[in-house]
DNA sequence: TGCCATGAACTGTGATCACAGTTATCGTGA
DNA sequence: TCACGATAACTGTGATCACAGTTCATGGCA
């Protein structure tokens, strides 16, 4: 383990902004989490200013560091975003048939299956699933920067998306579980325009979901 | 000018980045940026660090900081996500018919046809002029997020782009003059199919003179 | 003349301190 | 009971130090 400490607060950091441990508005503190983490303040510093960077964390004007607070017009906006890159990204798995990642996209699909398919799932473990089963297509598209953009959209939209995912039972439903499905099939098919409408259809679906909660603030 | 030191030193690097200043391969020492920028070692950090994360720069397994290389797969993969990612902008732009960038739209042409139409043109007007252009062509798209998303491009194709921009002079051919024309007649006009496909050229006859040059490392 | 070893100079990382500004708390007053 | 003000605790920022690892240049040996 060579790893730099900074990285590890980093990845840690970024493990509660995307399972929606840290909640929009959440505060937090340099020291608290250099605490929690058993470090100083120096690599919770480099963290937080990558984070920044991502959008995923912001300073206020009072030089306060919090979780950004996602307003009803903004999150669209991410929303559209994602259809169009995300909807970029399947469309090129699919060209590539899931290049080497076929066997991970039906593992994980089936992981999903299992989470999603229970009475009374387990919310952390199919929110766990289904970021993986979405990562995996993502990663199959074969462009590692692709990636990195979406990671970085995915760590703005994940607490709110989270947070939301939580209260509601919105996984009953099934429709998340049948978009996988499609979209699966549709990339081992190679055909790249049900995969994007199969994503469209989960991404949209769950965006009208939570619009429709109406917590987002207006502005 | 409450503006915080380690921002400074940011916008600084950025500008360097953006210009050409500082090269692909080139190395960069925390102790030196802070000397030169008058400050301690500390606020470069945080700077560096922001820059790292949004892969503007790269720490090497042993621990140095330099710009990126890019090779040519990668340059390509950049240039595969530009196309979708300022292609969805175009088209945002268009439906929206330039929003309330017209004026700008018309004013930046203009200044980029001033540039780009002389026998013997001023690079680093014309690479500025091409920019600013861009940019108020995403503005127009009406969604801070992408634009901020296609910065993140800009700044790591921006070095390996203004480079073989100096060197060759490619300025001449007109393409880019052409392309830039479709492009604004086709966002004011609410065609957003014939803006996609005028960008579509711009970029791509770009990276192909770029790649035809056959500098970039082969991986 | 060529090559390798050795040490000096430099690298980023982590820790800690000082400081100014904000926030929260508690006690006092009406 | 409520409002208000003082103060104590806490905040991020900037600076500096120690340390281990790398890089590079110089000198001596073959």
């Amino acid at each position: 383990m060579d790893e730099t400490l900074g990285a590890r607060v980093l990845s840690d950091l970024r493990r509660q902004l995307i399972t929606g441990l840290l909640a929009p508005g959440d505060r937090l503190s340099l020291r608290s989490v250099a605490e929690q983490q058993r470090t100083s303040m120096q690599p919770v510093r480099d963290a937080v200013a990558r984070l920044v960077a991502e959008r995923a964390l912001e300073v206020t004007p009072k030089r306060a560091v919090q979780v950004p607070l996602l307003s009803a017009p903004r999150f669209a906006e991410l929303t559209a975003i994602r259809l169009a890159i995300e909807g970029f990204a399947v469309e090129q798995a699919a060209h590539r048939r899931g290049g080497g990642e076929r066997a991970a996209l039906r593992r994980h699909e089936a992981a999903f299956r299992r989470q999603g398919g229970r009475a009374m799932p387990d919310l952390d473990a199919a929110i766990v699933a289904n970021a993986k089963l979405h990562f995996a297509v993502y990663r199959a598209a074969g462009m590692p920067s692709l990636t990195a953009i979406i990671e970085g959209l995915w760590l703005r939209i994940g607490p709110v998306l989270n947070l939301d995912m939580r209260a509601g039972g919105r996984l009953e439903s099934g429709v998340a579980l049948r978009c996988h499905a499609d979209l699966i099939a549709a990339i081992e098919d190679g055909d790249a325009a049900t995969a994007r409408a199969a994503l469209h259809e989960d991404i949209s679906s769950t965006a009208a979901f939570i619009a429709g909660r109406g917590i987002l603030p207006s502005r």
